[in-house]
DNA sequence: CTCGATGATTCTGT
DNA sequence: ACAGAATCATCGAG
């Protein structure tokens, strides 16, 4: 265009670079035409080469080769290389080994870590799945890992068909045009840098492509994470273990069911979950329980019944353990347990003591009257396996009152409440704190206070 | 398929 | 930031 209309101009007219072309032609005229002869075989010359676009391919071929063999050929090709030479100096510079796209980068980055992109990770998804099994998660948790490691490899495979077919015809590609470069630089001056530019323009257009690819492969990744991965899509219930956990900590908390973030760690530990979960799930039970109090009260009842039986249990132990370590001293075992209490006052513990076997209102509601067990029917009429243990525990409780009434000599009264009532909202439906659970009950929620020895 | 249970999320108020 | 409340989405028994 412009560019061939000045080399046109050039080239017909005045001068190039050291070649004479009006007056007297640095190339001597090979049959003695004389320098007016010349100018004009050269502008037949130029005008056959910018109209031979507008000829039919046969015609175009003809004049080619009509020009390869023209006498003037050899002058007029060292012209063009000047030319490019010129010419070309000013499009190399421009553009110049551009730095790594930081978009491509990401998308690299985001492959690799994915695992898409770079070397295979393990050997397929068999073996991660057994991995996953053979590091404890739930076989469930492991099906859906390996379900998603086979989707995800699934995107890796054809990720890398794609690519390989892309470098394939990338490759191709530029053979093929590095072939048409070199047949053409016969008749137009093609230096190798040339070639070399071409082939890296070609090399940035697959590339472009390649980026395409990466981005799509990305989304497809990111549609599958979601999906496999979103918590909410995927909501597995919790281990019948977990969940009694849970009802364990929450119902013998029940006056203040806010456990501690300790607490909750603690408790996501034992359940296997997460602490979030844990909030979760005192955050559900807390508003289910208490809309609805009634249909809880059943369940109230089977873990008041069941957490009494562990305190029996693990008081049974206490005292065993008061009895053939010290007989001199009775109370040890329970200096033990005001220990993690966390009870400074007499008064207190008092408290603390007497509402343990009457069931009366002191906020930790742990263990009501032994007579509950023998009492506690659902309303079907049947009675609940809680009244069994409860039975036989009978015994250990009657140990541990009368340990109790040795030791500190603490009033045992066995209150009137034979059946477990739901505590902790007041009128208001709101939870009552006359304790904090976390501070009193068991401030480190350790192995041994009374908290892990009822929830577990 | 229905329906209650349940874990998670979102919105709102404090 | 946290709790309550409403709601969503899924599970699982029947």
């Amino acid at each position: 265009m412009d560019e061939q209309a000045r080399i046109m101009q050039t080239l017909g007219g005045v001068t190039l670079a050291g070649h004479t072309v009006q007056g007297g032609m640095a190339v001597p005229p090979p049959h003695g035409h004389d320098g007016s002869d010349g100018k004009q075989d050269i502008g037949d010359i130029l005008h056959q080469i910018m109209t031979i676009t507008d000829q039919s391919l046969d015609e175009a071929q003809a004049k080619k080769h009509g020009l390869n063999c023209h006498r003037m050929k050899p002058a007029l090709f060292s012209v063009l290389c000047e030319i490019k030479e010129k010419t070309g100096l000013s499009i190399r510079g421009a553009q110049e080994e551009d730095p790594p796209d930081p978009q491509l980068m990401r998308l690299d980055n985001m492959l690799l870590a994915e695992g898409v992109a770079g070397p295979e990770k393990g050997s397929g998804s068999a073996a991660v799945a057994a991995a996953a099994t053979a590091s404890g998660s739930p076989p469930d948790n492991s099906i859906e890992h390996s379900d998603y490691r086979a989707k995800l490899s699934q995107i890796r495979q054809i990720y890398h068909t794609e690519l390989e077919k892309y470098e394939q015809a990338c490759n191709e590609f530029t053979t093929h045009v590095m072939n048409l470069l070199r047949e053409q630089s016969r008749t137009r001056p093609i230096s190798p840098k040339e070639i070399e530019r071409m082939v890296s323009i070609i090399h940035r257009k697959f590339s472009s492509i390649q980026m395409q690819l990466k981005q799509s492969t990305c989304e497809a990744v990111m549609i599958l994470r979601s999906r496999f991965l979103d918590a909410r899509r995927k909501r597995r219930n919790f281990s019948k273990q977990a969940t009694e956990i849970l009802n364990e900590y929450f119902y013998s908390h029940l006056s203040n069911p806010y456990p501690s973030e300790e607490a909750k760690e603690e408790l996501a530990k034992k359940c296997s979950i997460t602490v979030s979960q844990v909030s979760n799930w005192f955050g559900n039970k807390r508003i289910r329980y208490k809309k609805n109090i009634g249909k809880f009260q059943e369940e109230a009842n089977l873990y008041a019944a069941k957490t009494a039986v562990n305190a029996a249990h693990a008081v049974a132990a206490a005292v065993q353990n008061s009895q053939t370590n010290s007989p001199t001293t009775p109370n040890s075992g329970f200096q033990m347990k005001d220990e993690e209490f966390n009870l400074d006052s007499a008064d207190n513990k008092n408290t603390l003591l007497t509402s343990m076997f009457t069931g009366s209102s002191g906020s930790f509601n742990l263990p009501n009257s032994g007579n509950m067990f023998m009492s506690m029917q659902n309303p079907n009429g049947d009675s609940y396996q809680g009244a069994q243990v409860g039975a036989n525990v009978q015994s250990q409780v009657d140990t541990l009152r009368h340990v109790i009434s040795q030791t500190a000599g603490y009033n045992d009264d066995l209150g009137g409440n034979s059946m477990y009532s739901p505590r902790g909202l007041d009128a208001n439906g709101v939870w009552q704190d006359a304790m904090t659970p976390s501070s009193v009950i068991s401030p480190t929620e350790g192995p041994g206070s009374v908290h892990s020895d009822t929830s577990n």
